[in-house]
RNA sequence: GCCGAAGUGGCGGAAUUGGCAGACGCGCUGGAUUCAAAAUCCAGUUCUCGCAAGGGAGUGUGGGUUCGAUUCCCACCUUCGGCACCA
């Protein structure tokens, strides 16, 4: 920015015109021009190497790391500084404490908008995705972070993708085995007898049934229209984002992944974790588990029943259903006597052995309407239960009612054993359903008498409880409370062989695979019989043959097929002949998570071509001690890369069973705050409050039906009255004032570039930090960016002489000892900043020293010391001014090692303190004390204050409250 | 509906965790400097009554505990984020 250049009353984004400057500004002074030095010390840390890590720590180490970004063709937003300045504090902070810091920084780069853009440019994805990082990384350097960029990786390195696929194949190597709650290698997996008597086959069949990486058929969104199969989030309400064509649910062989093995374990070490509750919540609500009993309904032959039962008390509960019965899952055992139907879902393998001829016609219209039903139609739409009677009836195993079996969507395949008995009287859905099909309503426990409950009704079944109480209708269980009735009857169940204990998870197994190209090929062969079909054996790639590199292929082009794009790839790469065999490669590649799931490991040892991970370093610099990143994160990579990270812990990888030993999610930044009003087409004004939204979609006055448009409105247009703005024309016209999360179609977006070159990284980075604590949710303020731009222009002169020819120290400042005042506020000052920084606190720091810049301005003898100090803690913030001003007052060495800046008690503590007197908890006094007096003499003080003394005239002192070095407070009558 | 976070001046936010509400910054007002601006520096700025000294109210709403509550407890309202027929 060229001197004398306005550059704090910017009000757009762009800079208001260039003033004409007078002759006295027009020479080069040197001003505080972060333009010039933040270049220079980036170019100065780079050569010096000043940020690169040792290979292992000598003393305490610190592993902090970011969440790294997908190198989007935007580039940065204002949202990724955030954490990453947090996290460079922080790493600078520790530096300075002598600690070992491990700081990285790498790039997520597989992903979907790199291969869009290659669909409609032909541009390899990789040439695309290069050119980005190549920016991303511009950016971020611009920006003063302290990684150690010999460190940088990127999830589509080839040396990285090897060692993905690496993990791969230990994942597919690896089953999880129950009773020692572990995984193990597939060849330690024992064989029952009956298998290895039928053979190789039977047993290489068995093994890929128990692998955690295993096939199965699961449903994709195919859009004929488009010819491609998108992603979850490619599809909006059933149809494709782009275009808005129908998206079909179609089912393809695909890669799973059992993370539902780890379900327990991923729970239950959350507790040992440093994370916030709302995180972990978060993750245990994904998990899902209830624990409650499995039950087997009879529903096989009328006459069989009791030899059923015979069976079943000698036999005990199998491990899988046979042919004659219902299994089902609830939560609710307690209830079984209040089960008046059951219900399967319309994908359950009994729907066609139970549904009887009268029934049929029926049933199938009913199970086909269901399978074309999008999720979305089957959920939110889905307001009124439907649902069609089987014709056939299961056996109640606690009372041997007759129940009769429905068919129904509001029961998911997916969740729990695709089958529930129905407690209208106890469960809000199954009343619903038997409200509407009028199936008989049973209460089996009485919620007693409170205030929250209609007890006459339930009872009645009129409506439906689904608290605790006691049990009734429910034989010799009646009495019984229904948390002791749940274990008894879990209990004689499982005694009578009906029935056990259970637990389940909402999680599903990880769908692993993706029809795209832009993404970790799977090592993986699949043998090919002799007319080149797949035999279903599975070669995996031998390890020392990976990385499996994508093939070249001439243009990017969706097949219009539902296979992935790889099925275009030559023919010799996509069947590799080894050993006289032919095989076809897996075309299926990786989600975009494979890469982000394990990449905290490999900074670690990011060139090693050996292992993985080097096990010495491993144990050196794990776990993660700070994980800062974005909360859309906290369910899903966490949760994957937790997983992963247990199966390499359990197969000897990894040493700790957990990566991110703290972890703290940053807050969105939103645009602009913005005033908005609504008017209708004539001019009308509506208040914002009164506005809806009709079934279109559009934004209506409800009164008159009228389309209401949103106008911006400037602030000098609004006031505030009570609590809601007020249009300033008129004030019966309320307007809503908020910030909305940044977005190109609201163009309210802050291009971080733009930032820095209007005021500079180190304001960038400190206005970050300065918006709020780093967890909340904030609003962008330009003003407040030129804000503390002003203080480092402050801080700037405080310490370098503004007039001088060339950059020199300020004449004031001078190697003196400070003075018992100044030695407060530098005290205080390190005191405060340095408690606040080992909180995560990193707006408060900057008021500190805020006010100790403002304190030194008004003296006119700054002591060098003090300067120093300030300085150094800064440099943590804004590290460029402090590298440029540590230079200014003489030091010839970065201050990235120079020990952090000690506060000393005796100067913090003041010799005399003021103390409020208050009476009857209002203040009414301030009286000046020795900061060590006594509770006694500091009562007497209070009391001979002489506006107390007046106060209190005639009034009696029923209790004294004296809190030595608070307050005090004399309580009269 | 369920889970989580949060409500403090015109705005962003602070308050050593039960002890002087509004630090710091933005904005605004006034002053100094200037021919005049810009920049800079100084002072003021929760609302309200008052010329003033001083008084009253005040941390989403209503209640409670306490000498004392932004902070703890109960109920409710609003906003934001997440999940959503999980038996």
């Amino acid at each position: 920015m060229a001197v004398g250049e306005s550059r704090t009353k910017i009000t757009a984004y762009v800079q208001t015109a260039t003033l004409t400057l007078p002759k006295n500004h027009d020479r080069q002074m040197p001003r505080y021009n972060p333009a010039e030095i933040e270049p220079k010390w980036q170019q100065f840390w780079e050569e010096k190497r000043t940020f690169a890590t040792p290979e292992m720590p000598s003393g305490e180490k610190m592993y902090v790391l970011d969440m790294f970004p997908y190198p989007s063709g935007d580039g940065l937003h204002v949202g990724h500084p955030e954490g990453y300045t947090a996290t460079d504090i922080v790493c600078r902070y520790a530096r300075m404490q002598g600690k070992s810091v491990l700081h990285p920084m790498g790039f997520d780069a597989f992903g979907l908008p790199a291969e869009e853009h290659a669909i409609k440019t032909g541009t390899p994805p990789r040439v695309q995705t290069e050119k980005n990082i190549a920016n991303f990384t511009r950016q971020l350097k611009m920006l003063g972070f302290s990684y150690d960029w010999e460190r940088q990786i990127a999830t589509t390195d080839i040396e990285y993708v090897r060692w993905t696929q690496w993990i791969f194949l230990q994942v597919y190597d690896t089953w999880y085995d129950r009773e020692q709650q572990r995984g193990r290698p597939i060849a330690e997996l024992p064989i029952p007898a009956e298998i290895s008597a039928a053979g190789a086959e039977a047993v290489r069949e068995y093994q890929d049934e128990h692998r955690l990486a295993y096939l199965n058929e699961a449903p994709v969104n195919w859009c004929p229209a488009l010819g491609t199969v998108l992603a979850n989030e490619e599809v909006i309400d059933g149809k494709s984002e782009r275009g808005g064509h129908p998206v079909q649910r179609i089912p393809l062989k695909q890669w799973m992944m059992r993370i539902t093995d780890y379900a327990d374990r991923l729970e239950s070490d959350l507790e040992g974790l440093d994370w916030s509750e709302g995180i972990k919540a978060r993750q245990r609500n994904w998990i899902g588990r209830s624990t409650g009993a499995e039950v087997d309904f009879y529903i096989g032959a009328a006459d069989k029943l009791a030899d059923w039962k015979t069976s079943r008390a000698a036999g005990g509960f199998p491990r899988k259903p046979s042919d004659n019965v219902l299994r089902v899952y609830t939560t609710r055992p307690d209830t079984l006597f209040g089960a008046t139907y059951m219900v399967i879902a319309p994908e359950h393998p009994l729907v066609d052995a139970l549904t009887t001829s009268e029934q049929s016609a029926a049933v199938k219209a009913y199970c086909d309407k269901a399978a074309s039903k999008s999720d979305l139609e089957r959920t939110e739409l889905a307001k009124e239960k439907t649902g069609v009677f089987s014709g056939s009836y299961a056996i109640n195993p606690v009372n041997d009612e007759k129940t009769p079996i429905w068919i129904a969507d509001y029961v998911l395949i997916s969740y729990g054993t695709g089958a529930i008995m129905a407690v209208p009287a106890h469960d809000e859905r199954d009343f619903e359903f038997a409200q509407t099909f009028d199936i008989p309503v049973i209460a089996v426990v009485d919620p007693g008498e409170s205030k929250d409950v209609e007890r006459a009704e339930v009872l009645a079944g009129k409506v439906c409880s689904t608290v605790d109480g006691v049990a009734i209708n429910s034989g010799k269980y009646d009495g019984t409370p229904t948390s002791e009735f749940k274990g008894k009857i879990a209990e004689d169940l499982t005694t009578a062989g009906l029935g056990r204990t259970a637990v389940n998870y909402k999680l599903r197994d990880w769908l692993f695979s993706r029809q795209r190209f832009w993404g970790e090929p799977f090592p993986i062969l699949k043998e090919l019989d002799a007319d080149g079909v797949p035999n279903g054996k599975i070669l995996p790639v031998p390890v020392d043959q990976l990385p499996v590199n994508l093939p070249h292929l001439e243009d990017f082009k969706p097949l219009g097929r539902p296979e992935p794009p790889l099925e275009k790839a030559s023919h010799d790469w996509l069947y590799p002949i080894i050993d006289g065999v032919k095989y076809k490669r897996e075309t299926n590649t990786m989600p975009q998570w494979a890469g982000s799931c394990w990449y905290y490991l490999r900074f670690i040892d990011p060139t090693n071509d050996q292992v993985l991970i080097d096990r010495e370093k491993e144990k050196a610099w794990m776990p993660v001690d700070l994980y800062i990143g974005g909360a859309e994160h906290a369910v899903l990579h966490l949760l994957y890369a937790r997983f992963w990270h247990k199966v390499l812990f359990d197969r000897g990888v990894v040493g700790t069973a957990e990566p991110f030993q703290k972890l703290v999610n940053q807050g969105m930044i939103l645009g602009e705050l913005e005033y908005t009003g609504y008017q209708t087409a004539a001019g009308r004004w509506v208040s914002h409050n009164k506005t809806k939204t009709d079934a279109a979609g559009e934004r209506i006055d409800p009164k008159t039906s009228e389309p209401v448009a949103a106008v911006k409105l400037e602030a000098d247009a609004v006031e505030k009255q009570g609590d809601s703005f007020v249009l300033k024309a008129d004030a019966s016209v309320k307007i809503d004032a908020r910030a909305m999360k940044m977005s190109k179609s609201r163009g309210n977006v802050v291009n971080p570039d733009i930032v820095v070159k209007e005021y500079g990284a180190d304001s960038l980075r400190l206005y970050e930090m300065f918006m709020g604590p780093l967890e909340a949710t904030k609003p962008w303020s330009m003003a407040g960016v030129s804000g503390v731009r002003n203080f480092l222009d402050r801080v700037w002169r405080l310490i370098v002489d503004d007039f001088a020819e060339t950059t020199t120290l300020l004449a004031a400042v001078q190697e003196i000892e400070p003075t018992a005042e100044q030695n407060k506020v530098i005290h205080r000052t390190i005191e405060a900043v340095t408690r606040d920084l080992s909180r995560l606190e990193f707006n408060t720091p900057i008021a500190r020293m805020m006010e100790f810049t403002n304190f030194f301005t008004k003296e006119e003898v700054r002591p060098k010391s003090a300067m120093k100090s300030l300085v150094l803690m800064l440099s943590a913030y804004a590290p460029h001014i402090a590298e440029e001003l540590w230079a200014v007052l003489g030091e010839s060495e970065t201050l990235a090692y120079h020990p952090w800046p000690q506060f000393d008690e005796k100067f913090t503590k003041d010799d005399e303190i003021e103390i409020p007197v208050q009476i009857l908890g209002k203040i009414r006094s301030k009286i000046v004390v020795a900061a060590d007096i006594s509770k006694a003499d500091l009562e007497k003080a209070a009391l001979a204050d002489e506006r107390i003394q007046t106060l209190i005239v005639g009034k009696q002192i029923v209790k004294a409250i004296v809190v030595p070095g608070r307050l005090v407070n004399f309580v009269v009558k």
